[in-house]
Order: C-alpha cells, then sequence, then structure tokens
DNA sequence: TCTGGGGTCCTTCTGCCG
DNA sequence: TCTGCGGCAGAAGGACCC
C-alpha cells in the first residue's frame, strides 16, 4: 500500500445549486433546490441553505416543498452543468494524467503519477491551489480530500465539505475511521447498514472486530471482504482514467400511472428507439435487451432477453422488448416504464455482412440521437414551455431567467451572474419579444472558457458524459413534463 | 412522505451440456 | 438409457452510487 496522500479527490459543494445561485444573483445566500418538478420529482441537489430545513438530495419534492416553501425550485440545466464541470476536469487533468471521473461534481486524481505530489506537504499544497483555481475559474468552491487511498481520499473531503481540505495522514486512518458510522464506508448503504446494525455492528471499528468471516457470513462473499478490508483502512483501486460502459438504458416515470395496455406498448417502442439513438450516438450495439416496469404500487421488475448477435437496429430492438411486455402484467397501471440494452459491443452482427444502416452524424438539433428511422424523442414543440430557472433574453430587457409561469404569463427575473440582483416583470406566454437563451459564464473573462455554454432544450436529451463508476449525469428529471403550474418561488426581497 | 434517471456489481436460481 | 454432477450462461432481483 502507498504511504504517502497523494490520491486526491475531489467534490464540488453542492455543485448544481452552486452553479444556479452563481448565475442567478438574486438567489445567492437564498434556499435553492434542484430537481424535477413534475409531481413525481425528487431532488437533485440542495444549496446549503435549504439543507437547514431538512431538504437533502433523493428527498421527494413534494416533501421538500413542505419543508422549505419559501426556497427557489429550478430545473436542472446539465449543459451548463457539463461545461462547468470540463472547466473543472481541465484543472484536473493538468495536475496528473490519472483523473477518475465519478459524476460532474467528483474526481479522483493520481498526484503521483502526475509528479505533482510525493510527500504529505506537496501534497496539501497542490490542493489548495487546486481549489484557488477552481475558485478563480469557475467562481464555485469544491472540497478536496487527500488521503493514500480513493476510500480515504473520499472520506476526506466528505469530512472537509464545504469549502475545505483534509488531509489523512498515514498512520492515522484506523484511528479516525475506527469511531465513524459503518454507513461512512462506501458500498454501506441503507440496507446494509440495518443489517449490520441488527446484529449489534454500527461503526467501523465493530465491523472490523466482527472479523471477516462473520462479514462473509452475513453479507456474502464480495461484500464481506471488501467491507473487512475497507473497515482495516485496506484499499487498493488504483485510479482509473477511462473505463468502458457495460450497458445503455433510458427510463421515464409518469406523472400519472399508465393502465391502458395499447398506450404502454407504444411508450415502450419509444423509450426502445430513446435507447437504440443512445446506442448509436456512442458507436455500441448489444446483445441483451431489458424492460423494466415499475408497478403502481412501486414493486419493480425486470425481464430480459439476450440475441444471437449485438445489435443497434431500432426494430430488432423494438421488437424485442415487445416481447419481453408480452411476459408482463400491468394490471393495476405502471409508473415507470424503461429499457436497456447491456452486453455491448462496438459493432453489430450485421457490419459483419456489411448489412448495417448508414448512422448519420449527428447533428446539432439531435446530439445523440441522429439515427435514421429511428423516431424522435419529443414531439415538435407547438407552444413555447418555459422551465422555472431556464435562460431566457427579451429584446428590451436583455438577458434574465424564469422564475414561474402558469396562467398563460411566464415571469422573468432580469439579472446576470455579474448584476446585482435584478428586477422582475410579467409576461404573456407567447410574448415574441421573449426567446430562450443560452447561459451566460458565471467567471467574466475566466483563463478557462467552457467550450460551450449550452443549455437548449436539447441539452436536457445530451449522452450523459461517460463515468467510469457509471456516474452518468443524469438527465430528463421529469423536466419535460413540467406543468405551467410550477412556479419557482423566490423569497421575498431577493 | 411517497419515492428520478443512469449506471455498476453481486447473488441466487435455473436450464443446458458434456 | 438413465442419473448425478460440475461448469457455464442467462435471467431476475437487490443494493448501492451520484
Amino acid at each position: 500500500m502507498r504511504r504517502a496522500p497523494t490520491i486526491l479527490h475531489l467534490d464540488m459543494d453542492a455543485f448544481y445549486a452552486s452553479v444556479e445561485q452563481a448565475s442567478k444573483p438574486s438567489l445567492r445566500g437564498k434556499a435553492v433546490v434542484v430537481g424535477g418538478l413534475g409531481p413525481r420529482g425528487v431532488v437533485a441537489t440542495a444549496s446549503y441553505e435549504a439543507r437547514v430545513f431538512g431538504v437533502h438530495s433523493a428527498m421527494p419534492m413534494g416533501q421538500a416543498r413542505r419543508l422549505a416553501p419559501n426556497a427557489a425550485y429550478l430545473v436542472p440545466r446539465f449543459g451548463l452543468y457539463r461545461a462547468i464541470s470540463e472547466q473543472v476536469m481541465a484543472l484536473l487533468r493538468e495536475l496528473s494524467p490519472l483523473v477518475e471521473p465519478l459524476s460532474l461534481d467528483e474526481a479522483f486524481v493520481d498526484l503521483e503519477a502526475g509528479g505533482r505530489a510525493w510527500d504529505a506537504e506537496s501534497a496539501r499544497l497542490t490542493g489548495i491551489k487546486l481549489r484557488a483555481d477552481i475558485r478563480a475559474v469557475t467562481g464555485l468552491t469544491g472540497s478536496v480530500g487527500l488521503a493514500a487511498s480513493k476510500m480515504l481520499a473520499k472520506i476526506a473531503s466528505e469530512q472537509a465539505k464545504p469549502d475545505g481540505l483534509m488531509l489523512i495522514e498515514p498512520g492515522t486512518e484506523r484511528a479516525l475511521l475506527g469511531p465513524m458510522p459503518v454507513r461512512t464506508l462506501p458500498g454501506v448503504g441503507p440496507a446494509t447498514g440495518d443489517h449490520l446494525r441488527r446484529v449489534g455492528i454500527t461503526t467501523v471499528d465493530e465491523l472490523a472486530e466482527a472479523g471477516e468471516d462473520e462479514l462473509v457470513r452475513l453479507l456474502g462473499k464480495a461484500h464481506g471482504h471488501a467491507l473487512y478490508a475497507m473497515a482495516l483502512a485496506h484499499d487498493e483501486r488504483p485510479v482509473v482514467a477511462e473505463r468502458e460502459a457495460k450497458s445503455v438504458s433510458v427510463e421515464d416515470t409518469y406523472d400519472v400511472d399508465i393502465h391502458d395496455r395499447l398506450r404502454i406498448g407504444l411508450e415502450v417502442q419509444r423509450l426502445a428507439d430513446r435507447c437504440v439513438g443512445r446506442l448509436r450516438g456512442a458507436g455500441l450495439s448489444g446483445r441483451t435487451i431489458v424492460l423494466k416496469v415499475r408497478r403502481y404500487d412501486f414493486s419493480t421488475l425486470t425481464r430480459s432477453e439476450t440475441l444471437r448477435g449485438p445489435t443497434d437496429d431500432p426494430a430488432v430492438v423494438r421488437e424485442a422488448a415487445a416481447r419481453l411486455l408480452d411476459s408482463v402484467d400491468t394490471t393495476g397501471g405502471v409508473r415507470l416504464l424503461g429499457v436497456g440494452v447491456s452486453g455491448l459491443a462496438d459493432y453489430t452482427q450485421e457490419d459483419l455482412f456489411a448489412q448495417a444502416l448508414p448512422v448519420p452524424a449527428p447533428s446539432a438539433e439531435e446530439p445523440e440521437g441522429g439515427v435514421g428511422e429511428v423516431a424522435p424523442e419529443r414531439p415538435v414543440a407547438v407552444e413555447r414551455q418555459w422551465r422555472a430557472g431556464q435562460d431566457v433574453r427579451h429584446a428590451e430587457y436583455g438577458p434574465g431567467w424564469v422564475q414561474g409561469s402558469g396562467l398563460g404569463r411566464v415571469t422573468v427575473r432580469f439579472e446576470t451572474p455579474q448584476s446585482a440582483p435584478g428586477r422582475v416583470r410579467t409576461f404573456f406566454v407567447g410574448d415574441p419579444a421573449l426567446e430562450s437563451a443560452e447561459p451566460l459564464p458565471l467567471v467574466a473573462d475566466a483563463a478557462h472558457p467552457p467550450a460551450r455554454l449550452g443549455q437548449s432544450d436539447s441539452d436536457r436529451h445530451g449522452a450523459p458524459p461517460r463515468t467510469p463508476d457509471g456516474g452518468a449525469g443524469a438527465d430528463g428529471w421529469g423536466g419535460n413534463r413540467e406543468q405551467a403550474s410550477d412556479a419557482t418561488r423566490v423569497p421575498d426581497g431577493a
């Protein structure tokens, strides 16, 4: 095991919410909640001001609204988050060629591989400079953990939050880890945590005392061995810069349960097309088609079928998904449907016989879905929809963002990242002087300008960044189903 | 209170094959 | 021909992560 604390873990603080606060001066210092605003949405990120009220990630939006009724509720703008994430990742790659992104706001860096750090002091200085650079380039704060392993570096950054840096000195790991709750360890979620608590294990020390055999008996071979090693602060996993995707899937949760079998069939076809769009966009094909159904009572079942060879043919995936649906009882209604493809390959069976359909180059309008005969993901918009948080520009008043809409009107706050908190004006939703706009840079004249600050509607359907642990940037969030009545609330006096 | 979306990995069960 | 067995692949579900 390496002894020097040269693994760095960066975790941006309340990333999505912080980006929104940085780009909307009237929200700074206020409770901000980003997530799906539909009736079945959940919280993606809450600002620290919102967390004071008990709002946290993965909480149902309805519950968040009850806890923090005066917070600002915004839909995520993944295009903007991706652009800012790229700025941050570029800074990390200046430190080392070994950068392992976990999601848009998190990454591991092997500082030793980059020759940037060889002991505690050089590692600490590198972390301090990184945090300053991130603030200069993006205007945002991130927390840094430094340790001799990935697990400990991640725990350190968690301890450092918000806006801090923590280094775990070699030799102090077990003393630090011992009193911590088992849930601190990666891989221990609610179920495993409960399981361990029932047998009297609540801390990492107790986990280590239980012994490897007992943990294997309780949790199974893989999990037991892994957890015992972590309890002893042993973690030899290397930082891996590139990892291949193993599956591609799309799913939708519906605002209202679907009962009509015909409609369910059509939705599955639509999801199959979207999934193939993703697949082709990534230049992949797959052998196993998976159908996912979440029923009215939240019970989830999957059905899968493995083909003789990999495919990226939408008709083949549609047909397989339809066959799988035949074996599912949807009486009572379904709340979620999903279609996925696994067993990925970077060629198709048809390629072998030169029968593959030509794949047009993705266009700006179809960032990942340029798939010939595959149906478009959404019908062409016939009426403009204004989503809370969306960037707009008014011919007379300039740039602003949608604070809320409903009853045929849209309320816009006119301000920019560099301006003072702006004023609010209300327009008819069809006002020709109002148009959607690209987000503005958070930091003027940044040394590392983002490649593109896209936030167009298509961004919500853009391919998630391929991240090593599968931490794909989520998209969707039911935003396309947002109701007009989902007006954003902004604290008074903002 | 009422639970998103996109992933990965693991375990268990079952059927097939030699 | 029948039976038992081990290995393997596929199917299904669960837990976890961001």
